[in-house]
RNA sequence: GGGCAAUUAGCUCAGCUGGUUCAGAGCACCUCGUUUACACCGAGGGGGUCGGGGGUUCGAACCCCUCAUUGCCCACCA
């Protein structure tokens, strides 16, 4: 049976991929053994697998794998998130491409297209991860609005409200003028813009009203539009330019309104004029002024950030719109002084890029002081949560301890409906409950009317920011928030670990803590494995707008998903950016190839039962059993660690170099021969010990190998077979291997050198003077094609020769000798050591040296001496031999 | 403006408590090779004053100071 000489990853992927769903392998069930729980960061329902993804679900799936194959329960519960503004936008543009605008739908009639659209193409990217081999247990998947979820965060906020921590507040917020919602601090982008500074002239009228001085005072603004909303000059009391305007009033241009001149330290003296226009309804800084000085506040825009009737003959333009036609307008009326460039930062909406405006309305708040305790002291005191790498505790303690209160309050109709019913006329006439029944109880008793009836009840129109439901996720996945008892919760909480992007540290990772701790006492897992950003090989980061992020499924198809997964892991340490480079797919697809010929050639050795054990093949195998013990150590160690892109190295290495160019190297029959039982069946021991350290990287191949090399029952599979037991191992054995393998070296490179080819055997004479096992002799033999190795007690005359350490080795060759050129490499390798030699005395001569280093590195130093000395005197002994 | 990180081979990065894995890995590069698993291969090889400068130490890629560059986070200067 001829088998292909390269790996077909198309038809692996589909077939291990159905069986491991119809045999039910990714699911997990309460039952006696330990736990291994990891929630997946749920993807935007309607979003579309990029390499973010592609990364992090990589990441998960190789935890949760080995956890599987090292005999834990293991659980990774995938999901969706509903994605308020992110999806309600989608589905504003969309029915707007039909023509339908949403303020001409009613709420109810707008969710009905909301969940057409989930349905339609929710998910989706939930069947791109199985193509990565996502080996998720498909049966739990989760989505943020569904019922039992939705209700989840209900109770929450009820509980949250009864417990005092939920207030309603007028806040001057975030607003995003093209989503028409209120955005959190973190949902704002802050830009460098070069933008304008414009100085503005305000006449200042004196106390009859006219302004007979011709007196006027300038301030300088980014946003002359706003100078709509001004009620106040402002100036710093200790400025001595400004004594004169003390305690009078300003006319703003062209609104013609007469605004005071207010005194407050605030104003910065250097900045711009001195003199500050106070505008509270469109800048918090502004709004701390008017509130100290009991300013007026005039909002000038509607919800669009167009003008209202504020903005006179502007009204129902939009913002920059105004604001061009109002500085033309200034400066025609001879108000504008000059225009200044000026570099500053303006705030803008993550989402739709909409210039954010800060505006004043009523929103939900949630008092976060209290919850932050716990949180910060599991991450940073008692480290029951990890953080990996450690250098984001940093970032999450900056952050944590300047919490500010969460606006969870969002102006959409996509999400959990704010459980809160009005009924009464004024603002506090209101009730938190989880639905109207409870809300008309305790209404009846808050307004004192007892005839209330549902009809009489107004339910907020807000929902709650996504991150109020997700911040749930890792409970109520579970159900824990409904029904904290029940067994499952119990069981599979907390998590083990949470693999996630830095850009969600606070979004979501740090609220996760807050919410578990509230609600459970618990954390919600134990390690925070933050992955870096996939950036593009010019290092910017991938992204839609700038068309650089390769398409996930054209890269499966391409390289295969094992490809993939290995490429995206080759470079990506915890937390530092991957500089994605589709070369490194094709590594991953080329490393996959390596073992598949590695399968290709065990499969069509012929075994001889009646052949004995072969010397060689004994030796080796004993070899690649230390070596592959100590490479087991490292893995676990690197898993520890979570440095899963070094586990991946030290197994790529094992497979290809020692595996591969080792071991099979040193078992292989010659051309034509058959091999011994003994070695076969190890050999394919050995093969599947090493599929199972590869499968969590690579899942598709080694299942089809696995399944391959040994006749299975269906009930077998690789996926939920046992890690490797660990073992003692034969370090001895693994350094004498080092040895030889210097020794075969060597022989190769005198080959090179003298242009002996491979298939022509020579002799080896050994010098042994470092007392080394012969152990690995048949393997020098077959890997240097040796004729015959002779121990000698003299240095062999007219040969060729090498030394490793102080061993010298002759490979007799007449006629090939060049005196001349075995002088000089055997002065040069003469003059190398007796440099060496020669700092290694002179630390060791050092007393401070002596006295102050540990003893150990004392001996160290004595043991690099003596052995430089004996190789020394090695070469000498040789040169000597030239005459 | 404040904070946190990083800077090691052409590229991407390791280098754990200062001294045996101390200058490393993978890729790329160069040379040679149609050895019957694999050219997505094999064997061999070159390549770095560890960002600059100073200091501590018997000893520094590692500790301290300083400068430079880059990245990230936070922040209301009109």
């Amino acid at each position: 049976m001829a088998i292909a000489s390269q790996y077909n990853a198309q038809q692996a992927e589909n077939r291990w991929y159905k069986y491991w769903m119809e045999h039910d392998f990714f699911h997990s069930e309460v039952d006696g053994r330990e736990p291994y729980t990891i929630v997946i960061p749920p993807p935007n329902v309607t979003g579309v697998l990029h390499m973010g993804h592609m990364m992090n679900n990589t990441i998960q799936d190789v935890l949760i794998r080995r956890a599987r194959l090292k005999g834990f329960n293991a659980c990774w519960v995938p999901g969706t998130d509903h994605a308020s503004i992110a999806t309600e936008a989608k589905v504003v543009a969309k029915l707007k491409a039909e023509g339908i605008e949403k303020n001409t739908l009613s709420r109810n009639e707008f969710l009905e297209h909301a969940w057409q659209w989930t349905h339609d193409y929710g998910g989706q990217i939930l069947e791109q991860l199985k193509r990565l081999g996502a080996s998720c247990d498909w049966e739990r998947t989760k989505f943020t609005m569904e019922e039992q979820m939705y209700e989840s965060v209900i109770l929450s906020f009820v509980d949250l409200y009864n417990k005092g921590l939920i207030y309603r507040g007028h806040r001057m917020v975030h607003w995003d003028p093209v989503a028409k919602t209120t955005l959190s601090d973190e949902e704002v982008v802050h830009e460098e813009q070069n933008g304008k500074l414009y100085f503005v002239k305000y006449e200042v009228e004196n106390p009859s009203g006219q302004n007979e001085l011709n007196e006027f005072l300038t301030v300088a603004t980014t946003r002359p539009e706003t100078i709509f909303g001004d009620t106040a000059i402002c100036i710093n009391p200790n400025d001595p330019r400004f004594a004169n305007l003390k305690g009078k009033r300003a006319i703003v241009p062209i609104v013609n309104r007469s605004i005071p001149i207010i005194e407050d330290e605030y104003v910065d003296m250097e900045f711009g004029t001195g003199c500050l226009k106070v505008t509270p309804a469109h800048d918090i800084n502004d709004k701390n002024l008017g509130d100290k000085h009991n300013l007026e506040v005039i909002d000038i825009f509607n919800e669009d950030a167009s003008l209202n009737s504020f903005g006179l003959h502007y009204q129902g333009k939009d913002r920059f719109v105004v604001r061009a036609e109002f500085i033309e307008e200034l400066k025609e009326k001879g108000f504008l002084l000059k225009t200044e460039t000026h570099l500053n930062k303006i705030g803008t909406s993550e989402r739709t890029k909409a210039v954010i405006e800060p505006r004043l309305s009523d929103q939900w708040f949630l008092s976060m002081k209290e919850l932050a305790k716990p949180a910060i002291e599991a991450v940073l005191e008692t480290k029951e949560i990890k953080l990996y790498p450690k250098k984001f505790s940093n970032t999450y303690a900056h952050w944590m301890n300047n919490i500010r209160d969460w606006n969870i309050s969002r102006q959409l109709w996509w999400g959990q409906r704010i459980p809160a019913y009005y009924f009464g006329k004024s603002k506090n006439d209101f009730v938190v409950a989880e639905n109207v029944e409870k809300a008309i109880e305790i209404a009846k008793e808050k307004s004192g009317n007892p005839n209330l009836t549902r009809s009489d009840l107004k339910q907020d129109t807000d929902v709650l920011d996504t991150w109020f439901s997700s911040w749930l996720w890792p409970m109520s996945v579970f159900d824990g928030i409904r029904n904290p008892e029940n067994e499952e919760f119990k069981y599979y909480y907390p998590t083990n670990d949470l693999v996630t992007g830095p850009d969600i540290l606070f979004f979501w990772v740090a609220r996760m803590i807050m919410a578990g701790y509230e609600y459970t006492g618990e954390k919600p897992f134990n390690n925070v494995y933050l992955t870096g950003l996939v950036r593009d090989k010019e290092g910017r980061k991938m992204s839609k707008s700038l068309g650089n992020s390769p398409d996930a499924l054209k890269l499966i198809d391409d390289y295969g998903a094992d490809g993939v997964r290995v490429g995206l892991l080759l470079s990506s340490a915890a937390g530092n950016d991957l500089m994605f480079d589709e070369s490194l797919c094709l590594q991953g697809k080329g490393f996959g190839n390596k073992i598949w010929n590695a399968f290709r050639l065990i499969k069509g050795w012929e075994v001889d039962e009646t052949l004995p054990e072969s010397e060689t093949s004994k030796i080796a195998l004993e070899w690649y059993e230390a070596k592959f013990q100590r490479t087991l150590m490292e893995i676990e160690k690197d898993f520890q660690k979570y440095r899963i892109s070094d586990a991946l190295m030290t197994t790529y290495k094992l497979l290809w170099d020692d595996f591969c160019s080792w071991l099979l190297e040193m078992i292989k029959p010659p051309f034509g021969t058959s091999m011994d039982r003994k070695t076969y069946s190890q050999v394919v021991h050995v093969l599947e010990e090493n599929l199972k350290i590869l499968h969590p990287f690579m899942p598709f191949l080694t299942e089809e190998i696995w399944q391959d090399i040994t006749p299975r029952t269906p009930k077998e599979a690789l996926i939920i077979a046992k890690w490797p037991v660990k073992k003692d191992f034969d370090k001895e054995l693994l350094s004498s291997f080092e040895f030889a393998s210097e020794v075969i070296s060597g022989i190769r490179t005198l080959r090179k050198e003298k242009n002996i080819p491979f298939r022509d055997s020579i002799e080896l004479s050994v010098l042994n003077k470092e007392n080394q096992t012969q152990k690995f002799d048949p393997v020098i033999s077959k890997l240097g094609n040796i004729s015959e190795i002779k121990y000698v007690e003299n240095q062999v005359e007219g040969a060729l020769s090498f030394r490793v350490r102080s061993n010298e080795y002759f490979i007799p060759l007449a006629g090939a000798v060049n005196i001349e050129a075995e002088i000089q490499k055997l002065q040069e390798e003469l003059i190398y050591h007796q440099g060496f030699l020669k700092s290694v005395e002179k630390k060791l001569s050092n007393e401070r040296f002596i006295s102050g280093a540990p003893e150990k590195v004392v001996e160290m130093e004595r043991k690099k001496k003596s052995d430089a000395e004996a190789k020394i005197e090695t070469i000498k002994l040789r040169l000597k031999s030239f005459g």
